[in-house]
RNA sequence: CGGGGCGUGGCUCAGCCUGGUAGAGCAUUCGCUUUGGGAGCGAAGGGUCGCAAGUUCAAAUCUUGCCGCCCCGACCA
């Protein structure tokens, strides 16, 4: 429950954000450092999140399986730039059973070393291609500085790990999955993203490509959502996956990995949520609809309930999820705002005037106020429900799109580029190296998100160096 | 690891400077009145003051050490 407001987003962005995840019940501080309980609230979100994704994976062919969460240490050490990419942020287990292990092991940070010893076994032939394999589960990176839903020690997630016969069969994955992420962040979470290739510095460690959603948060910050990564031969040499092939001889896999985490979570907040609260995207809301009664005394009381049951059977059998708020001595208002901070996207109001006269009362939750709330008639009124959450999602999206592009700005000069991360997105034609990217870095605190699978075609010069450049690239500073 | 802040009923905090019976608001429980935008009154329960040592007749308060958490920076999904 929640008594008091909020400092606003244009206050203290960050604070917003801490409080508000708190505060709508999504999620709890744990006893340990860095790790974070996610409540009811948020879990249900996150399950939202899982079946819709599940269901995009599974229609592109992937099973789910389960993989241990403790892997030997020495498997890490055997891809070069794995090790050298996690080692830092590794939780080691030295001690089971009171005694001290032969060989330490980790608790995974990512497992495409587990898997890749895996798939060793299993694939012999070119017969056995392609494996398609995910597992939900979560994972452990000792990071230095944490935040609720974005960086944590342990976070959940999602990772697919695959295997190919041919470099272009597991770019073609890549790319699949990085487009199963954009449809999901655009279609369910409402995020508009813009999907790229990630600069080689910022390239998952082991990968030869990594692809990545970018999406910019509220303040114009913006958040990796998604990532893809072709990771080419790199685990298959490391672990040795190899398959007979059809010309009678024997080659390395191509493999390909790529996830999304409960971080996603945090984008869905620092974008659509506004001063009052959280505000969901009804495809993934735990709840659609609340409906909050209103009634002065026994008698109006009973006729409400009474309206009131007739009505959530019918929503419900409309397939709106839809909670009921009989929670008792709390006034309407307080309820009004409880809801608000937890991001329903509907409200139903019904009280004895809308008995009496055969309606509801709808109040939106993204246009806040009197404009969000209309009276409409009790019959037909599932059409009417399911017709604005189709059109709240609807405006969401547009919403984010609006926003974001408002504050993407093309730039020509390093002048320009300073200016336009300060508010969002700095696009920019680019034929830089990775140590003119540490240097912006360090002067701007922006990085290379990535450069854009939509290019505009032409060419332009380097807004650093000046030279020729055939892409463009996004920067931004990032969460 | 650097900088900042904070540890006192479930929560937010006051009290500490200047040592002397542990406080407030919110929450909880009960009662009555309320209920279309965060209700009111009355009563009740609830605290090893982060841990340890020291100073003192006496420590939430002073001293020293330790631990933990949050925020900002470097590192990262």
């Amino acid at each position: 429950m929640s008594e008091q407001k909020l400092p606003t987003r244009a206050e203290d962005f960050n604070e917003w954000y801490n409080q508000l995840v708190i505060r709508a019940e999504l999620a709890d501080y744990a006893p340990v450092r860095g790790c974070m309980i996610v409540r009811p609230y948020g879990w249900a979100l996150w399950e939202n999140i899982q079946a819709s994704l599940d269901q995009r994976f599974k229609a592109t062919g992937h099973l789910n399986a389960a993989f241990p969460l403790l892997i030997p240490k020495s498997f890490l050490e055997r891809e070069a730039s794995h090790v050298e990419g996690f080692s830092p942020e590794l939780a080691v287990v030295t001690i089971g059973g009171n005694k001290e292990l032969e060989e330490p092991l980790v608790v995974r940070p990512t497992s495409e070393t587990v898997i890749g010893h895996a798939y060793a076994k299993w694939i012999r032939s070119y017969r056995d291609l392609p494996v398609l394999i995910n597992q939900w589960c979560s994972v452990v990176r000792w990071e230095l500085r944490t935040k609720l839903f974005l960086r944590t020690l342990e976070f959940f997630w999602q990772e697919g790990h695959t295997a190919h016969a041919t470099f272009e069969e597991a770019e073609e994955e890549t790319r699949r999955m990085l487009e199963v992420y954009a449809d999901f962040a655009v279609h369910e979470a409402a995020l508009p993203v813009i999907p790229g290739i990630k600069s080689e510095s910022e390239r998952f460690a082991g990968a030869d490509r990594t692809y990545s959603i970018e999406a910019m948060m509220g303040d114009g910050k913006a958040l990796q959502s998604g990532t893809s990564h072709n990771l080419g031969q790199n685990f298959a040499k490391a672990f040795d996956i190899q398959f007979l092939d059809r010309d009678g001889e024997r080659k390395f896999c191509w493999t390909t990995s790529w996830g999304l985490s409960t971080r996603l979570v945090g984008a869905i907040i620092m974008v659509h949520g506004d001063d009052q609260g959280l505000v969901l995207p009804p495809r993934l809301a735990p709840f659609q609809a609340v409906i909050v009664p209103i009634h002065k005394n026994d008698d109006e009381r009973a006729q409400v309930m009474e309206a009131i049951a007739g009505l959530q059977r019918e929503l419900m059998a409309a397939g709106i999820r839809v909670k009921l708020d009989a929670r008792d001595g709390l006034t309407p208002g307080f309820k009004f705002n409880d809801w608000e901070m937890r991001g329903v996207p509907l409200r139903i109001e019904v009280g004895p005037k809308d008995v009496a006269k055969q309606t509801v009362a709808l109040a939106r939750r993204d246009r806040p106020g009197k404009e969000g709330k209309a009276f409409v008639a009790r019959d037909g009124v599932a059409a009417a429900v399911s017709a604005t959450l189709n059109d709240i999602q609807a405006a969401l999206l547009a919403k984010a799109t609006a926003f974001r592009d408002a504050r993407i700005r093309d730039v020509t000069t390093y002048d320009d580029f300073k200016e336009a991360i300060e508010t969002g997105f700095a696009r920019a034609w680019w034929a830089g190296d990775a140590a003119l990217e540490r240097q912006i870095k360090e002067e701007t605190k922006a990085t290379l998100r990535c450069i854009p699978l939509e290019q505009p075609g032409a060419t332009g010069a380097c807004f650093m160096t000046g030279r020729p450049a055939t892409t463009q690239a996004i920067f931004a500073r990032a969460y």
